[in-house]
RNA sequence: GGGCGCUUAGCUCAGUUGGUCAGAGCAGCUGGCUUACAACCAGCAGGCCGUCGGUUCGAGUCCGGCAGCGCCCA
């Protein structure tokens, strides 16, 4: 039979330490959890029960930051909240080990570099050397690399999980996943099957923003605008119709061969006789129409803007608007291409001049073809008057270290642009916490501009399991991709071979070729929940965590992680992934600056569990309030160091008062003092409830560590003179029973915080395989016979107690100093709220028998009055 | 340029429906070895709650302007 009320059945006679200490207890209690699976997963509970956590997959090869500690922190205690509220706690953690990062890692670890054209060598071993040059690196294939980077990453793995077990992540660890594992590989290639066929994702060649560096699309998530010097060089340009001078403005003159034409603002008067008419580039000599587009703003440069393939995303827009054709001249190294000056598409009024002048750029960098071409105008008289330099935005990609440049490219997109308004509706009914994060999904939605593109050009990734047969002539036909059969998921297109084709086919007419590209980290990424929750390959699994309770993550991949996973979700399950989001913040630096490591700012999580202890470290993290940027306060942990010491030497005091005689129940709790006390904390049992049920870890604990601070203060001190007599006196009956009933409570409030100090004092006093991570969250039922409601019995006694201390302290006397006479001068109710607690007030306070005296106060201030051995004033 | 958030004691921060809300901890100062705790305890001092205006009987608390900081997006 289970008893709510008695929910410490396996309690037993203390047995206390003599000098409990902090040191030893992360080592033994992280062995034992992991011996008697204190946090495995009941995969047998019903959907209703379970409570699914969709954990980040930290990114092993990137480095373990105090970010992680913070963070990973604050999603443990709601884990460990709901677990002691009776839910089935779903709480994997995976590996996320796609992408660049550990894709560079391995080239200079191993000295290799991957070339997709190479097949499988079963005999490869990686050099023993590596080299140290980038060009001297021994290329192989795709499952070679990715053999290489799966063998590299397991050992990163290790580092993590041992930090994040000492930091007492209550994960059951059978679940974990890495991105990269078959399973992962076979989820992704699914998923991105399934996009294709139900008409979610398509291929096309389309402008791309391409990083010239890494060779690889990029996508609108991955970028970010940078602040770079340039300047605005004023063309001239010759209109045909009269000869007169047409001037431009450009920030980017070497795209000059590549202009298409020329745009002004309809309603711009200066440029209405131009519209429709055609003007002749400077240089190259080519013809180019003069259109209208509302886009072109009357007020920047002269007003009348150059259109080329392509300056910024303005030209792509107008390039699709206006139906312009295309000269690309910046190929996809960033350098400037041949042009076959005077055949179709390149027309010019005299073939041999512009392809001298282009001769001066072809085969440069962007860079040096803009320098190029400044001195080509100014030879030529085309550029009109001084550069003027300007600061301006430029779209980078987020690892990259040259602006992006827009190339024409054939890649796979998902189709999010018109899953607009619904992906607004899903944000809406997602929980935030805080709620005010809603809106960085909503900017981002709102600004979409382009579907998802998930292709990358790059080699540690999923493979986009697509093939493409080869026509006779040897051209690929985009338009009839190959798709595998599910069953036959994971593939690799560079190494396995279509249904229906021989492996002597691959490249040759008639034959197939795989596709080069991976698939996006996010295209993997966004499908943790299905990952996680081993969709299609355990559907019994699957059924019961997803959609999953709860996402937490920090709040600057709202728009890559978050947005991705309810793409997915919508488009695969039409549903929300999770119910409810919780933000963290980030951690700052005391300068209130971001951690950083090239700001040489960053600390090694593990030299602070080290020096602090994780219950420290794990208090300051705590302290972080939902979503607010936190500043990097070892003082806050040292705090928190104060905090576990004082649980375990108030558990001392408590326990060793319940040893030698049986542990009185609720109905030997008779005491004013005693019942006010337990009245106080079932309001803060209430409060951290319902704190905790907002998600709100820090409001939780500010209100446990309140009370319990005071706790100790003054209820301990009030109440040690009964503690301390005889057990069978009823006053000293009621001490032992409210001691033992506030101390059960407040470690288990304080338990989702302060694992280890909680365990271990729980351990003192309960039954060997007895966890208090798995015992029942408070509740007020408990308190409900022993407690009495806010009557201000404890307030009086702590104010009167408090006056004490502070004439000791004024008298510089010892806090033992006896009191001869104590005058509580009061309202009548005040004082009879005293009367109840008179004796433990004059025990604490050393006073006198007969000495403490009560007068009632009409009007006026209450005071007290105490009069010290030798009598004051 | 648009959006969001922040601005309370020297520092880090609480203050949830407007009425003991002017608080906590740290740092500082002064005392105290007190049978849970000296890696401790007790006490003291500390602020026109960024600024200007508005609503109200009453405003850190609501509204608007401004300034500074941070982030997101253009």
């Amino acid at each position: 039979m289970t008893d709510a009320t008695a929910p410490t059945d396996d309690t037993r006679a203390p047995v206390v330490p003599d000098r409990p200490a902090l040191e030893g207890l992360e080592e033994k209690w992280t062995a034992r959890w992991d011996a008697q699976g204190t946090y495995r997963f009941d995969r047998s509970a019903p959907a209703e029960q379970i409570f699914a956590i969709d954990t980040p997959p930290p990114t092993v090869s990137g480095s373990l930051h105090i970010g992680h500690v913070f963070s990973y922190t604050h999603t443990d205690t709601i884990a460990r909240y709901r677990r002691m509220r009776g839910d089935t706690v779903f709480y994997p953690l995976g590996w996320d080990d796609n992408g660049l990062p550990t894709e560079r890692r391995v080239q200079n670890y191993f000295g290799v570099r991957c070339d997709p054209s190479l097949h499988h060598d079963p005999h490869f071993v990686p050099p023993a050397e590596p080299a140290k040059q980038a060009r001297d690196h021994v290329a192989i294939s795709r499952p070679d690399f990715v053999s290489l980077c799966r063998q590299l990453t397991v050992e990163d793995e290790q580092v993590f999980e041992s930090l994040f077990r000492r930091l007492a992540l209550s994960v059951d660890w059978e679940y974990s996943y890495t991105t990269i594992s078959p399973a992962a590989v076979r989820a992704s290639q699914r998923g991105f099957l399934r996009l294709v066929r139900d008409g979610h994702a398509y291929s096309t060649v389309a402008p791309t923003q391409w990083d010239v560096d890494f060779q690889t699309a990029v996508s609108q998530a991955e970028m970010e605008d940078r602040e770079l010097p340039g300047a605005y060089h004023r063309l001239r340009f010759t209109a045909l119709r009269t000869g007169a001078d047409v001037e431009i403005e450009t920030t980017r003159p070497e795209l000059l061969a590549a202009c298409v034409a020329l745009v002004a603002h309809p309603d711009d008067a200066r440029y209405q006789p131009l519209l429709g008419s055609e003007v002749r580039t400077p240089l190259f000599g080519v013809q180019v129409p003069v259109l209208a587009h509302p886009l072109a703003d009357p007020e920047k440069g002269s007003g009348i803007a150059m259109v080329c393939t392509f300056g910024d995303v303005t030209d792509v827009q107008w390039w699709r608007e206006l139906e312009l054709p295309t000269r690309t001249i910046v190929g996809r190294d960033g350098r400037l291409l041949p042009v076959p000056w005077g055949s179709p598409g390149w027309e010019c009024q005299d073939p041999a001049t512009a392809t001298t002048a282009y001769a001066e750029l072809a085969g440069r960098t962007v860079k040096q073809a803009q320098r190029r071409m400044v001195e080509l105008l100014e030879a030529s008289g085309d550029l009109v008057g001084d550069v003027r330099p300007i600061t301006h935005p430029v779209k980078f990609y987020e690892r990259g270290e040259r602006p992006l440049e827009i190339v024409s490219s054939r890649q796979w997109y998902v189709r999010t642009l018109a899953l607009r308004r619904r992906l607004l509706e899903r944000g809406r009914e997602l929980a935030w916490h805080p709620a005010h994060m809603v809106h960085r999904y909503e900017a981002w939605v709102e600004g979409l501009n382009s579907d998802w593109n998930v292709s990358r050009q790059r080699f540690f990734g999923v493979p986009v399991p697509v093939w493409y047969p080869l026509r006779p002539d040897g051209t690929v036909d985009h338009d009839h991709p190959i798709l595998p059969e599910e069953p036959a998921l994971p593939v690799d297109p560079s190494d396995d071979v279509p249904e229906g084709y021989r492996a002597e086919q691959r490249g040759t007419p008639g034959g197939f070729v795989g596709d080069p590209d991976v698939l996006d980290t996010w295209a993997t990424s966004s499908l943790t929940p299905q990952i996680a929750g081993r969709w299609e390959d355990d559907p019994d699994l699957f059924a019961r965590v997803f959609p999953m309770s709860l996402r937490p993550q920090s709040h600057e991949i709202i728009r890559t992680w978050l947005f991705s996973t309810v793409v997915r979700a919508e488009l695969g399950h039409g549903s929300l992934p999770w119910h409810d989001v919780a933000i963290s913040g980030w951690v700052l630096d005391p300068d209130r600056k971001k951690m950083s490591k090239s700001k040489g700012n960053v600390v090694t999580p593990i030299d602070l569990l080290e020096k602090h202890g994780t219950d420290a470290v794990r208090y300051w993290a705590a302290c972080g309030r939902p979503g607010v940027d936190t500043a990097f306060d070892e003082s806050q942990m040292k705090v928190g160091r104060r905090l576990a010491m004082k649980v375990l030497n108030a558990s001392k005091f408590a326990l060793g008062r319940l040893s030698g005689a049986p542990v009185p129940g609720s109905e030997a709790i008779v005491a004013p003092l005693d019942r006010a006390m337990l009245g106080a904390l079932s309001v803060v049992v209430a409060e951290a409830t319902a704190a905790f049920d907002s998600f709100d870890y820090a409001r939780a604990l500010d209100r446990t560590e309140s009370f319990f601070w005071s706790f100790c203060d003054d209820y301990v001190e009030l109440v040690k003179t009964r503690a301390y007599g005889d057990p069978l006196d009823p006053g000293a009956a009621s001490a032992r029973g409210a001691l033992g009933l506030a101390l059960s409570v407040v470690l288990r409030l304080l338990a989702p915080v302060l694992p280890y100090v909680t365990e271990e004092v729980w351990s003192w006093w309960h039954a060997t395989e007895a966890s208090v991570h798995r015992a029942p969250w408070p509740i007020a039922a408990e308190l409900a016979g022993a407690a009495d409601e806010d009557t201000g019995a404890l307030d009086v006694a702590a104010w009167v107690l408090g006056e004490v201390r502070r004439a000791k302290s004024d008298a510089k006397q010892s806090m033992r100093a006896p009191v001869q006479r104590l005058v509580v001068r009061a309202r009548a109710d005040r004082l009879a709220l005293l009367a109840q607690v008179a004796s433990d007030v004059a025990d604490a306070g050393g006073v006198a028998r007969g000495g403490l005296v009560r007068e009632v106060l009409e009007t006026g201030e209450p005071s007290v009055a105490v009069y010290l051995q030798v009598p004051a004033g």
